[in-house]
DNA sequence: CTGTCTCATATTGTATGCAATATACAATCG
DNA sequence: CGATTGTATATTGCATACAATATGAGACAG
């Protein structure tokens, strides 16, 4: 095989990205309003794939949709957050449990590689360190050949993105190098094999990125009432 | 205030009830074919509601979109049926490990309520059965309070409606009092407070209808070849 | 008879027009 | 002046028309 497949890409699908960057990005902010013939004319597309885009994304959580009024950029309560992440940490010690005895040496390399790629991308406070810290969870989960479960971590990530550029915002200053810290000890857990330390390294560091994100989610909607 | 609100409900969300239970009730067997034109015409409502029903019904398992080709009920493999067996099985763990701890007596007498009739039922080879057994552990997840575990939670269980009905046809004379007794064994491990006998217990329960829905849907498989 | 090409048909993907609904503000009544 | 009602406007929900694509049957060459 020199080619790979070519898929065609809908319109309904460009659009769902594009709006959902916007809102990852902040460009679009908690509680605006998202106008259907405002984004039609900005994407020089029909009402009908930008209405079809919307549904995808009230599905996946990033916008809300009130009868005859229109769609909102979601806002996360505390509690949303909390939620998000312990239903993160959840599917994340489910992948840990499901692939844990059965990584190879190539599976840490690679995980490794991704961790020094991070550290890379800090030092040049490269706007890669999000993508890439993704990418590490990402290839656990994957890893773990469950559709499912993939399917649903993808769509709780995508919410976690949109609060995260949220505690960019709150804390400006926040530390990168406590991804690094973390990943290390889950790859730790996972060549040791420990299941127990494992899930007890998805709870603290969850806990704590929980915190940072109801802390910014706290202050986004101050700054909103004012 | 004398009188109750009233809420829309969309033609979407009609349309989205319609076909589920279709398909749940096995109206619509996998892999039909599902036609727009078709589809609009028995309801009596143009493309575009069907059209995004269609696309909310992709997102919970139920029909897959081909591009240019439609939609077709979905056809579950074994591994499939294996994978939303895994997850139910984490999404309940979940559940029990949040609300163990807060359960109160009304609840367990609601729980045995739930029960005893769905034994009723069974004695009457009601159709009910089905609906109340959902019923109980709808009751568990919701208590959770967790937006999200109940939302994922209910889309793993309308594809194991799906496959319930497969289960129904290849195993006829199958005991429906099986469910009594495993629901049994859940409350009586919530009464005891003893999470690892929960664990045990959904563990052995998945696994069993799990299988038990493999062999229900390689018999589907092997009928729809020949 | 077999394989390839052409073209007709069925179906989806997209665009657009119309109807229904929510909201804000002006008008009217007490 | 306050409360309620009518009306205008903005926006979505739905219907329909058109364009693009996939599929299958038949023509035709080998």
């Amino acid at each position: 095989m020199t080619f790979s497949q070519i898929q065609p890409v809908s319109l309904r699908e460009q659009v769902v990205e594009q709006i959902r960057t916007a809102i990852i990005e902040g460009r679009l902010r908690p509680n605006d309003h998202i106008v259907e013939a405002s984004i039609t004319q900005q994407l020089g597309v029909s009402r009908t794939p930008v209405r079809e885009a919307l549904i995808l994304l009230e599905q996946d959580g990033l916008v809300v949709s009130q009868p005859h009024r229109g769609c909102f950029v979601r806002t996360f309560t505390p509690r949303d957050v909390a939620d998000i992440f312990t239903m993160r940490t959840t599917l994340e010690n489910f992948a840990g449990e499901r692939i844990i005895d059965h990584l190879t040496e190539a599976d840490y390399q690679h995980l490794e590689d991704l961790i020094t790629r991070q550290q890379q991308a800090i030092a040049v406070d490269d706007i890669q360190v999000r993508a890439l810290d993704m990418s590490f969870h990402q290839y656990l989960v994957r890893k773990s050949q469950h559709e499912l479960l993939i399917h649903n971590w993808q769509q709780i990530v995508a919410q976690i993105a949109a609060v995260l550029y949220l505690r960019a915002e709150a804390i400006p200053d926040y530390d990168e190098n406590l991804a690094i810290h973390d990943h290390t000890a889950i790859i730790e857990a996972y060549r040791q094999r420990d299941l127990s330390a494992l899930i007890a390294a998805n709870r603290r560091i969850n806990l704590r990125v929980a915190g940072e994100c109801q802390y910014a989610v706290e202050t986004a909607l101050k700054a909103r009432k004012s």
